[in-house]
DNA sequence: TCGAAACACTACAAAATGTTCTATAGAAGG
DNA sequence: CCTTCTATAGAACATTTTGTAGTGTTTCGA
């Protein structure tokens, strides 16, 4: 909260946040607590709650420290399906090797109760997102979309899938599917020649 | 578990199970316990953990509570937007209107970290997806369809995104989405006329 | 060097958790 | 109607967890 550079304080936030973020993709989030982070790394109770006074504070500064990696840039060169295999394929790797994609879950289940939460997971996606939007509005200004079917509506499509399969159904993100999937939402995206 | 017909058992059963769900819904899973539907109903402890010896059981039970409902029937005459209206329509009202709807995102998490959970969702999926996999196997056969799109492929984006945005996104589930989006799956499932 | 802040440690009250025991009330069957 | 079995309520108890407060020590920054 109070901003400083005392690089104790730095690094015990950091190891704190560490280890709750260890024991939320190993236990959920019903496991992170101030004892239960204190005994992962050696840090005093009291310290943890004067750092984050309310249980929803440290958890949501773990999901919050999930959240934090490298920006991702979209390419917009075209054609469409490179781009979108580009972007998506980041939202995959994401999805399959990051901690936030482990949490996912915990972060859906606790924006339902939680307004910080789910502001926190509106800005990932709406990041996410972004990029999307980006490429499909590069792609309509080279003229390779059809005009009839709303950008919003492919950005959704695109990224529903792959969410619905990490949290839902449980089925793999791999190449195989990414390919597929491209396909799939270039043809409902792209002008089709008339064979 | 031991199958009784005893009216005391099925009485205290159903009584704590309702006032499981409700708290399920009003303050999440985490505040589901043996001492809050306790307190909640003026069942004793005791004889809630005689039902229910672990935490997950009483709540695993809430969520199978919750996933118990009319069988939606599928309508499979055609055409294939009548029939995908219908059926998606009648997802729209379960996640909208229905406990299922309100809890989901709880189930999510939990399956993320319990077995049992995960196996009680997979069931709930796969016979909602089984209902929009007949109508286009039933649209196939008619010759409604493409045949280049998998119907696997199309089952998952026509459920996949409704999920979305009533876990993800938080977009609304209403009957002008509802059309754009049956339009969507259907331009990409239906052969198109050479115009 | 000195003050301020961070930290560890302890103590403690309150609540929750899990288990066990006893007594009572209701159900089922002869 | 009587007997047996079972479900339940309630109390008691140890254990753990949670939240707060106070004390002394260490470390940072000026």
């Amino acid at each position: 909260m109070a901003k400083t550079t005392d690089p104790r304080l730095i690094a015990t936030r950091a190891q704190a946040l560490d280890a709750a973020l260890g024991i939320l993709q190993a236990d959920g989030v019903l496991a992170v607590t101030h004892g239960s982070v204190g005994k992962a790394t050696g840090i005093s109770r009291s310290t943890l709650y004067r750092h984050w006074p309310k249980l929803e504070d440290i958890r949501n500064a773990a999901f919050a420290r999930a959240a934090t990696g490298p920006k991702y840039q979209p390419r917009t060169n075209g054609p469409l399906k490179i781009d979108l295999i580009w972007i998506i394929g980041n939202l995959m790797t994401a999805l399959n090797d990051t901690p936030w994609g482990k949490i996912a879950p915990q972060v859906v289940a606790m924006a339902a109760t939680e307004e910080q939460t789910r502001s926190l997971m509106s800005k990932w996606i709406e990041d996410r997102s972004g990029g999307v939007v980006a490429v499909f509005d590069a792609a309509k200004e080279r003229g390779e979309l059809r005009m009839d079917v709303p950008v919003q509506q492919l950005v959704e499509m695109a990224i529903a899938i792959p969410y619905f399969r990490k949290l839902v159904s449980g089925q793999p993100l791999d190449h195989e599917w990414l390919d597929t999937h491209i396909d799939m939402v270039c043809s409902l995206a792209i002008e089709q020649p008339t064979v």
